[in-house]
DNA sequence: AGCGCTCCAATTGCATGCAGTTTGGCGGTC
DNA sequence: GACCGCCAAACTGCATGCAATTGGAGCGCT
């Protein structure tokens, strides 16, 4: 049996939905960067919608934990710790785990031909930007996703992979794609062959390689956000010894 | 190490957030059943808020899953087919084996009795509804979700949780809570013992058994919806030889 | 009756307006 | 110069209003 081909997945065309993909792109290509604020009206203005519009966008945006959202504060990019980012990546492993378990042996030759041409695509832009890199990447893995025609699966692995993304653009050392690359070419081949096991293996290797690359250490300083870095100085600030700090400026 | 405690998990109190969890609750224990209307302005008066509030609360809902959002067309709550249900089952297995990978041997005695009290509550709704105890029941694993101190986490489990509360008032034969309350007794122990292959092994066993239990078969003479019930012969009107149906009513 | 058409009430999609809150800078004081 | 309070600009929270779309009642035709 061929695994259960194309849904009906989109999100309609609203504006809303529209400025949604526009804002997630920006983000996940790192045109936005973490911190980044999103203020309504600025939003509305360059879509040409009004600010209602804007705000259901953003609204969308913070239930997939892309941007933050604070009572009556210019809403920001999100920023995640480095403890939420690794948490994302465990969550991550298990569900795309689920993804291949179920498409192990199962996929036809027009879905494998499609994998295929996209780890193409991902080879042909490695002479681009990291972020194109990135984006291609993990677009990669939704495809798969959307292969089982799971709704829900699709779901949770896009946003969760979106979520990856993001903390990669905040901690990751200059990505190297070729790796990624090659073990594409593994699950696509070991998806082919259908043994369920050792193609969760390989994807479960694969996410947490990326995973250890990218998350190199609970290394503060690389932390865009002065509030992320003094975080575990805060203790002692409330206990009895306060530390004095030099001022120092906000990145703006 | 005891594992991580608490956390600010909590929506902002936001009039949208009042009404989410409102109308969340609402449909977890089947006061609006799948396929229910809400239409925006009735929401709004119910509430005491202008259509705007009603409106986004229904996006955010809709993006956990909980209602469809058709354009121009009234939101109803949620209906989700057989398949998906059994997805969403699939899903919530492998996050929960997360969550009790993580907590094995790491609760506090006060998270420990935080879970005991809540399964005694369990106890003593068993005179109640269905409905409460299935509420009660699911959050159960929510609250184990929370111990784990990952926000990421707690979200995913949570929605896939409700979803799957959505399911079992659709295809659930009346429930039957006692086993239900004895797993939870014993996930608990085994988690207290700190063997983290036993506790996955009986989360996945407990959550399968449910999924099994509710999720009779895929009886289509079950399904709600006439579009759900029709949808494996839609395939045939679209290929060459176009299948006459006699016409019947929609439930209205 | 059964079928198709028209038209109106119900409802959504979206913009705008107003009130309340936060931010950041300016001037005053030490 | 450093600190503090005040004020205007910026921004969000929310309600309301208007245009566009839908669904279904009513009606005529077969």
């Amino acid at each position: 049996m061929p695994a259960r081909a194309s849904s009906k997945t989109s999100e309609s065309s609203d504006k809303v939905s529209v400025i949604c993909r526009a804002l997630r792109r920006a983000i996940i290509e790192q045109a936005l960067e973490p911190g980044a604020k999103l203020p309504e009206d600025a939003l509305g203005e360059r879509f040409g919608v009004s600010r209602t519009i804007a705000r259901h966008a953003l609204g969308q945006l913070a239930a997939e934990g892309l941007v933050e959202l604070r009572r009556n504060r210019i809403a920001v990019v999100a920023t995640p710790s480095w403890q939420e980012a690794r948490d994302a990546f465990d969550i991550r492993i298990e569900l795309e785990r689920l993804v291949v378990r179920q498409l192990a042996g199962k996929l036809t030759k027009a879905q494998i031909a499609e994998l295929n041409a996209h780890v193409d695509a991902e080879d042909r832009a490695r002479g681009g930007t990291d972020a194109v890199s990135i984006r291609l990447a993990t677009e990669f893995h939704i495809l798969l996703a959307h292969m089982t025609n799971s709704p829900i699966l699709v779901r949770y692995v896009s946003e969760v992979a979106y979520r990856c993304c993001l903390t990669l653009s905040l901690y990751s050392r200059p990505h190297s794609t070729e790796c990624a690359i090659n073990e594409h070419r593994a699950l696509i081949s070991a998806l082919a062959k259908g043994d369920a096991a050792k193609v969760m293996e390989l994807m479960h290797h694969h996410l947490d390689s990326v995973a250890n690359r990218a998350l190199v250490a609970p290394t503060p300083q690389r932390g865009r956000d002065l509030l992320d870095i003094l975080a575990p100085y805060a203790d002692e600030v409330a206990s009895d010894r306060v530390v004095k700090l030099p001022k120092v400026a906000r990145r703006s």
